[in-house]
DNA sequence: TCCCTATTGATAGTAATGCA
DNA sequence: TGCATTACTATCAATAGGGA
């Protein structure tokens, strides 16, 4: 695997790339800010922030960037990119057919990866082939299961209740409160609760109830904690109400249904 | 006797909901 | 989006059974 380039990039003037006559390898990029003009099926299409490209080598690419100013949402643009060829490339491509163009949910797992992938690639010694074969794969490992999760329809709302998912995902094993739920995609309490419920049919607690579940079952069979420490890891305040939920779920209490397995 | 697990009732705080 | 009301969740405390 070879990364011709991998970087974060962000202009606030204007910048122009042509590529008309085809890419020599594959071309990634993820807007993070503002917007840019891209070439996609033949005519010039306005990429905002959010939207992931992907180009095999051969397609012909061309980006016009112009940055407006003060302008609300046309000020500086920013964005992910890389460059790469290899035969691990061509496999993971070959595997399905793959849209030009998704618009994806990020929990920052993704940027994180990438800005990895791209200090590691920044090193003097040129990174290690390992860390960015790694790097690289796990990047589009993860990009390809945000596509396949990104909303198939719908506006912003579907797209702020998967980020909404993906936040109590992350913040399951730990109390959280709806306000911080809210606050971490930006809108109000009262609107994640309803968008929530409107996109997914239950309810963000429902949600983090049954990702906290999951992960007990996941520690009961195969670790050797306590029943009491299991509810504590998966985000129960205590295990008297691990318990009941348990109960309520699956109709045996958690010790019955661990030895029965 | 101690530890782990199971169960229940009471209660405070928080989430869900509907409406303006 | 914010507010008021209702419903529910989560916690605490107490108690009991089983096994080592």
């Amino acid at each position: 695997m070879s990364i011709v380039l991998c970087d974060y990039s962000r202009h606030e003037q204007p910048f122009q790339q042509s590529m008309r006559g085809g890419l020599e390898c594959y071309l990634f990029r993820l807007q993070i800010e503002g917007q840019a003009s891209v070439l996609l099926g033949g005519r010039m299409e306005t990429v905002l922030p959010g939207e992931l490209l992907l180009f095999p080598p051969g397609e012909a690419y061309e980006i016009d960037i112009v940055p407006g100013g003060d302008e609300p949402g046309h000020g500086a643009s920013a964005d992910y990119y890389f460059m790469a060829t290899g035969s691990w490339l061509d496999r993971w491509w070959q595997q399905e057919a793959r849209p030009r163009r998704a618009r994806i949910a990020d929990d920052g797992k993704i940027q994180g990866i990438w800005h990895q992938l791209a200090l590691e690639s920044r090193r003097l010694d040129g990174g290690s082939p390992e860390i960015l074969s790694a790097l690289l794969q796990a990047l589009c490992l993860l990009l390809e299961r945000a596509i396949r999760e990104a909303p198939a329809k719908g506006g912003p709302g579907a797209l702020l209740a998967m980020k909404l998912k993906h936040f109590v995902e992350a913040h399951a094993t730990r109390a959280f409160t709806l306000d911080e739920a809210a606050a971490h995609v930006g809108i109000s309490k009262t609107r994640a609760v309803h968008l929530f419920k409107q996109e997914t049919g239950g309810s963000i607690m429902q949600y983090a109830q049954q990702v906290r579940l999951a992960l007990a079952l996941r520690l009961m069979a195969g670790s050797q904690l306590t029943l009491e420490q299991i509810a504590d890891e998966a985000g129960f305040g205590s295990y008297t109400y691990f318990h009941r939920v348990f109960r309520e779920k699956y109709g045996v209490p958690p010790g019955a249904y661990r030895r029965r397995e």
